[in-house]
DNA sequence: GCTCGATGCGTATCGCATACGCAATAGGGG
DNA sequence: CCCCTATTGCGTATGCGATACGCATCGAGC
């Protein structure tokens, strides 16, 4: 038996128009235009029920007649920051089309950063968060492999895409919060033996370079390298 | 100016022993040592202050002549969670030691998958999560390489053992509340010719085999990708 | 035994998610 | 054309979590 679960209809089902009844006041779509805005300035930690009704004009409780709860708003949040997938080249071949998939994917996460904090929670799929998959699979479509393990290479791509952001993200947000990772945090509790080589990394840290370039390459490479070892693992397999 | 910041003093300072005063009922470590067991089994949802004192039998006010706040409570819950660093041979080279330092992460992070939920939030590292990072510059440091180059793929690599395991986190969680990946889905909503190669996906998907060692294969397929990726590009930069 | 720095914790505040119910609204069948 | 009813807006209320505050109490050293 297949449970209601309203929250899967929203995502999947046709947009409902009623007939009869006063105009509605609001729309799905103002409603989670707005909590996008919300949390791309203040995270999901700022998004409330009250607050994103404030901004709307309207009263909190007005916003559960377009959605069963919170947990629903943000399914539809993520389904809506994700956009749609980007269509990919594969008349290169794989890499190339891999390549593309992976950076569109991290543009996405890091222009929506409170989206690394909830795709964790158990939730629904979306068309358009499917649709990304689909591509993904698309560009691996060359190589002849079975279904599942191609399914695999993307799901590892996508995890190494997600953990690099997370780290960034997560690097960003201690450092804006006041200088941690210098050498006074060893010297001041003197364990500055215990961690020679972090010594090391830490003297040598630059803080005045522009973070994000840096991020970018480091992401780059960190791709090339895990693409390099797909490709002398299944080059041979390509149709 | 350094700010004063509690919390840093609770991860990095010597443990306080109060000279006046009645006997502390409770202990940081016991503290701590319980709200690690309560995520463990609900996760940090399920970790509340008036909960955590429940099974400590005091008050719920009590716990903060302890620790500041709550986010400290999660600095020394993850502090004691990660666990010490595992002292890594690297005799036989980077690749051994950098690959059982792999491993040994993503066991901690399965352990507690709590953690991946918490990592991201900006916070300090405490000595234990250091030694980590400290452990991992050490496998890298028979390359000859700038030390920031080999901090960058340190985190290059423990990025990608977060991204999986979260990756893996996420899947359980979702299948564990009901069937969600299967052609049903789409073909319920007549959307299965949008989707063919997921379509394909879905339908081969082995629902009957053990998750955990599929996983454990996929997340070592993909590290020996990112690792033979590094080695083609620094093999030649050995001391 | 007095003092003063600690501790245990009841009480109170504030913010959040969300259930419930009532009043206002308007398309459509009679 | 008007009333019926599905529907909306939203005030009010509940319950829970984090945490500030203050009081009663404790106990090591004088």
């Amino acid at each position: 038996m297949s449970e209601p679960r309203p929250g899967v209809e929203l995502l999947w089902g046709a947009p409902r128009t009623p007939a009869r009844g006063p105009r509605p006041g609001l729309s799905l779509e103002r409603i989670v235009g707005e909590a996008v805005a919300i949390a791309d300035a203040a995270g999901v930690a700022g998004l409330t029920m009250p607050g994103l009704a404030r901004r709307l004009d309207a009263g909190t409780m007005s916003l559960y007649r377009y959605i069963p709860g919170k947990d629903d708003l943000i399914s539809l949040m993520i389904e809506t920051a994700t956009g749609d997938a980007p269509r990919l080249d594969v008349s290169d071949g794989w890499r190339p089309a891999l390549t593309h998939w992976a950076h569109a994917t991290r543009t996405v996460l890091l222009a929506h950063p409170w989206m690394l904090d909830v795709v964790t929670s158990p939730r629904v799929m979306g068309p358009r968060e499917l649709g990304w998959l689909e591509e993904g699979l698309r560009a691996l479509s060359v190589l002849a492999l079975p279904p599942m393990r191609r399914f695999d290479l993307a799901l590892l791509v996508n995890g190494y895409v997600r953990g690099v952001a997370l780290e960034q993200v997560h690097g960003e947000a201690v450092a804006a919060q006041g200088p941690f990772f210098t050498p006074e945090l060893l010297t001041e509790h003197g364990r500055e033996a215990d961690f020679p080589l972090l010594m090391e990394v830490m003297e040598s840290f630059p803080f005045d370079a522009p973070a994000g370039d840096g991020e970018d390459a480091r992401f780059a490479f960190g791709l090339e390298r895990l693409l390099d070892g797909i490709e002398t693992h299944f080059g041979g397999a390509a149709v």
